[in-house]
DNA sequence: TCTTAAAATAAGAACGATTATCATTTCAAG
DNA sequence: CTTGAAATGATAATCGTTCTTATTTTAAGA
């Protein structure tokens, strides 16, 4: 289990773990043209999925289907979302009401547990006045 | 604000609460053709926006970016998944460590929380067996 | 009941992030 | 140095979703 990396794979695995927010994979790509190493932007999918599923980075898919990627939160120390359902933009927050407890009872659950993901969805300031007054139903 | 629902966007609403598990814009478009009522595609997804943000259903997008629709879940009848990293199968839970009061204490962000969604990510059983075995990893 | 402007709709094209394909290159064991 | 497996790059294909545009429906006013 966890074979060992290619060097584009710890590349990337080290471009995520340098960053406090999560990023995606075009934009992964886009940065390590710029700094001059060439990748198929086919391997950075391939890389994050790897990843991914040996739980060394977490994913989140946004309301438009979009992924992000980020490393996995330390204990209390990860993000999750205030989503507007109108506009899509995310606002994060920095509380985490998920105990241990709970994390351990999946595990029971025959499921091993790399990380969770605590979204809630509603309208933010701006959509709630515009909502009110019944118009911009195509923000983003 | 929640302007008077169309004939086809009552349908649409009506089809979703009546099920009891969450339901894709494509497969209600084909339920309803199924019934006779002709619809496009793009309205059924214009009236699950629409009803999306007017709170009256919510949204759920899997690893895949597939949206998946449910009615609002009441009290702590709403469901939450473990969801496998590998495969991407979603196994629904029943339990919701999400308490009223972390929803009221969102709502004085000036947020205006609708529903929460609730993910845990890791691998299935069968996915950790053929993951040691570092092999399968392109199962969907 | 007509008129008419706004909203809703249908059909299909377009979009865009992701995945599949496949030929080529790199890697590591022997 | 061989050689087969794994990784990679370039690009085509996929597919759920959104956009476009012409048409139809709706609802309020005359």
């Amino acid at each position: 289990m966890s074979k060992k990396l290619t060097k584009n794979q710890r590349t990337i695995l080290q471009l995520i773990q340098a960053k406090e927010t999560e990023t995606s994979a075009q934009n992964l790509h886009f940065e390590m043209q710029q700094t001059g190493l060439k990748i198929g932007l086919a391997t950075v999918y391939r890389a994050l999925k790897l990843l991914k599923v040996e739980g060394k980075i977490q994913e989140r898919v946004t309301p438009e289907g979009e992924s992000f990627y980020s490393k996995i939160g330390m204990a209390e120390h990860h993000h999750h979302h205030l989503n507007c359902v109108n506009c899509g933009q995310s606002y994060p927050l920095d509380i985490c009401p998920i105990s241990q407890k709970i994390t351990d009872w999946c595990q029971t659950q025959k499921f091993k547990v790399y990380y969770h993901t605590l979204e809630f969805f509603g309208l933010c300031a701006d959509c709630q006045t515009q909502a009110d007054n019944s118009e911009c139903f195509n923000a983003n």
